[in-house]
DNA sequence: GTTTCAATACCCCAATTGGGTGATTTTCAA
DNA sequence: TTGAAAATCACCCAATTGGGGTATTGAAAC
């Protein structure tokens, strides 16, 4: 699956994949990656669904993707191609410095995260850095991510439970088997509260699903 | 909500509902309720969404319910029954004497289990029973049962573990956060096939949904 | 005093899920 | 050798779920 390998010399073939809704951007770097040596684009997708579809058939060594896209979010693209794709390498391309997307980028599998302003020649340097292992990121996103490290001291794998007392209440009966609409009944709240509470667990949690976020809760 | 009490002298009056398809059943089991002093009957549904709707807000003590209903099963309605109504006792009533029908009813929380042939008096007899905390059983489900908490010796809640290596498998995958198409990919077997051996471990776990057999499994 | 956040609630929409059936094939035990 | 489980896959259908919004209220923070 692995496209790259030794031809002749040292010659190392990084296949490309580009996740990105605005048609120039998609073009600009899709003619940036064709025109440099050792790099091909496989596929270039407008939206996350294409990229879930047609990128594990290609299997690309990195995918560049944009964070606003029309249907999911590149973040959300990020943890399910990574699902499909582990040794995929995942760099986000985007104009959001915003703290929370950034950590939610790289905890959903993300190897590097750069702003849209990044020049060229900078973007095949983070091509070539990932391919060796690199997590590149544009100097303002490393320190924010730097920052975000502190807040979460004791290092370790970044937790969560900021959850407010109502969020972990409703975490609480999900875990004791209860399904969202017993829950409503039994805190007198409607269904549709529960679920948005609900909604608000995943995010924190960092999960899509009640099965996940049940295993979180539980360690 | 309980609508038993003391009037004048000793008289304890105790609401009933039927979940029954077969309208001549309902009918007879209807009229020995009206018959009776000291019962009343609030509610005859002829399946489990009716059932699951209306019950809830008649909230009776006792609910005589068949097994075979016409959209759910009536052990499924059990179980369900039970999380909203938790203090009325439900007794099965049906034809079948299957094993496994038997012990997942109870375990689902019925608190009786009467075959149809019983006789009238015996049912009035089941009622007064069950209203004294008893759990009135035909003689030959009372001898299955007795059989069935042999097999599942060292007493304690009847639990589970006869999942198949490949359920086990299933189950795992689920546990470690896969989605059950992630699972099929995973294992290189169709989506249904998942979703058939899932239904098959919620079954042997008596569970309904991935989260509760996930809260099951990581005990 | 404005801003932020938690809690509440509702809408939309597509995808997933649960439950019910039914069918085929393999394997294994009685 | 007949039969019971397992494992595989399919189809139907309604309900639930996840993800995306928006909106109001009240309390706390600034």
């Amino acid at each position: 699956m692995r496209r790259e390998r030794k031809a002749g010399g040292n010659v190392m073939l990084t296949s490309l994949a580009i996740v990105e809704d605005n048609a120039a951007i998609r073009g600009t770097l899709g003619q940036l990656i064709a025109e440099t040596p050792g790099l091909t684009c496989l596929c270039a997708c407008e939206n996350a669904r294409d990229a879930l579809r047609l990128l594990p058939k290609h299997a690309p060594d990195i995918v560049i993707m944009d964070i606003q896209l029309p249907d999911l979010s590149g973040i959300e693209c990020t943890r399910r191609l990574k699902r499909l794709l582990p040794q995929t390498q995942i760099l986000i391309f985007t104009v959001y410095e915003d703290n929370d997307l950034i950590f939610r980028a790289l905890e959903a599998g993300a190897s590097g995260y750069l702003l849209k302003r990044t020049s060229s020649a900078e973007i095949l340097d983070a091509i070539t850095d990932i391919r060796h292992g690199g997590a590149p990121m544009s100097s303002e996103v490393a320190r924010k991510v730097v920052q975000s490290f502190r807040k979460n001291e004791a290092a370790g794998p970044p937790e969560m439970r900021q959850l407010s007392a109502r969020e972990e209440e409703i975490l609480g009966l999900l875990t004791r088997g209860y399904t969202p609409k017993e829950i409503g009944e039994k805190l007198s709240i409607s269904y549709e509260t529960v679920r948005s509470h609900l909604k608000h667990i995943y995010e924190k949690l960092h999960v899509r699903s009640q099965t996940e976020a049940v295993l979180k809760a539980v360690h």
